[in-house]
DNA sequence: AGAAGGACCAGTGGTCCGTA
DNA sequence: AGAAGGACCAGTGGTCCGTA
């Protein structure tokens, strides 16, 4: 069926091409600055990606209506090819230069950045409906974007897999110059996504040193920023090294019994 | 013994004169800026007000450290006299003119006012403290204030008192003349502390109105009531009026299929 | 009756760990 | 092995309702 073609043809292009289900998304695309603008070009090469995969069957003790569920027409795909056609996750992430394209079944890091863009563009849609009922707005991505996000079609977006990459998109945004710099480097090196993303904690470090070590002021100036929770590890490593900066200049100063020294005082940052 | 005179002394006396059963608060204190002066001042009339009553003991099943619980020296107070000398809950609040204290066992208005600085107080050390740690710094008067306040011994403090009166603390940080008028008024006409509070949310609802009705940046626009949420019948009652106010300016413009018409568009504020 | 507040509850931020 | 994400959990905002 032309279904399945489809659905061939998809598996490299899913995560790299995501689709939207309902137009949402839409609205909000033209406040992408110049940027995503790629991602979305995507878009006509196929339509309706109907395939989020049902939860785990809750053995129907669940109350819950399901009136999103029911939403695919095709109920049975899947079942005659008996071949794994079941696509469960996303395509990993690859260090890629930016500009590049993952090959393969993998995903770039332009790619993951785009994801941050589009949270923030569900995020602006969840605060204009907020505002016009009335109801509390919020000012970061909270469970409730993450959510509306789904509902929207983008089931590639999810909680713990934005939260482990904030700090990466962090740098991106503060320094993209840095940024670049280290992704090219990293690629070179031939590493993997989780030592890059390790990497990107020490410039972040450093630039928090310059602003007196307050990491939540660095993520609130910034307006691309500033809707993401600072990560509980950065937050950490700030501190861990405000301290030792301290401790150094305390040492410098003449020893620990000189009191009166700022711990806003700078030292080296890096 | 001495003790259970400054007790019974303390019978009128508690909630009008709180104190301090740690020194947390004495820091704080020199914030207040000229404000509060007045109930800080009964402090030392009667010190140690160690009367927390315990949770109705959680059955020995909790695996709490009771390290907070068994502060009070005097464990067996109030065995002795048999009398009703439990004192279980605040006083109940009055309407009271401002500057004028209340009689008998109850308590006046500027004392629920002042509660709100306190908590302010108490917020400001969690946050001085937090930050020291290097940890997630709270904006609001969060759980984890409330919980600050009971354990430095402000157990006259709690969230449901606070949300409750919430509105009432924004009237007077806002427009302090209004909040004193209606108070007058309402002690004139013998009205109870409900009623008192049901009136304060009118004078609120207009002063939103003159700001395009977005309750949420009036309150963050006020230093003091920043740290407050918006009570979410504040939030819906602002939200009703301002579409009543859409609905009659359409209705002047010329019907129901002019479109084009803003919502903040300022009618009359009342 | 009017009012204070313990205690509950749905939905949050945070991330572990069973999964592929 | 490296990585994606369902699902759990402690503590939150919110306020009801048993209490005095």
């Amino acid at each position: 069926s032309t279904h399945h073609a489809l659905d061939a043809l998809s598996q490299e292009g899913l995560s790299e091409e995501p689709v939207q289900q309902q137009d949402h998304q839409t609205d909000a695309a033209g406040n992408n600055g110049g940027e995503g603008g790629y991602w979305e070009a995507g878009k006509g090469k196929m339509k309706k990606q109907q395939q989020q995969r049902r939860r785990k069957k809750p053995m129907l003790t669940s109350v819950e209506t399901d009136d999103d569920v029911n939403e695919g027409e095709d109920d049975d795909n899947g079942g005659g090819s008996g071949l794994g056609t079941e696509r469960q996750r996303e395509h990993p992430f690859i260090v890629t230069e930016p500009g590049e394209v993952a090959r393969g079944k993998k995903n770039g890091l332009d790619y993951l950045f785009h994801l941050y863009e589009q949270c923030r563009e569900f995020l602006i849609q969840v605060q204009t409906i907020a505002k016009d009922r009335g109801e509390k707005c919020p000012t970061k991505v909270t469970n409730q974007v993450f959510r509306y996000a789904k509902k929207s079609g983008a089931s590639y977006i999810n909680k713990p897999k934005m939260r482990h990459y904030v700090h990466c998109y962090a740098l991106h945004c503060l320094d993209e110059e840095a940024s670049n710099a280290l992704r090219r480097a990293f690629k070179e090196r031939g590493e993997n996504v989780g030592s890059w993303r390790q990497a990107c904690y020490k410039p972040l470090v450093n630039i928090a040193c310059r602003h007196g070590w307050d990491i939540d002021a660095v993520f609130n100036a910034h307006p691309r920023l500033s809707i993401w929770y600072v990560p509980t590890k950065l937050r950490q490593l700030c501190h861990l090294e405000r301290n030792n900066a301290v401790a150094a200049a305390t040492v410098l100063v003449g020893g620990v019994s000189c009191t009166g020294s700022s711990a806003s005082g700078r030292g080296g940052c890096g």
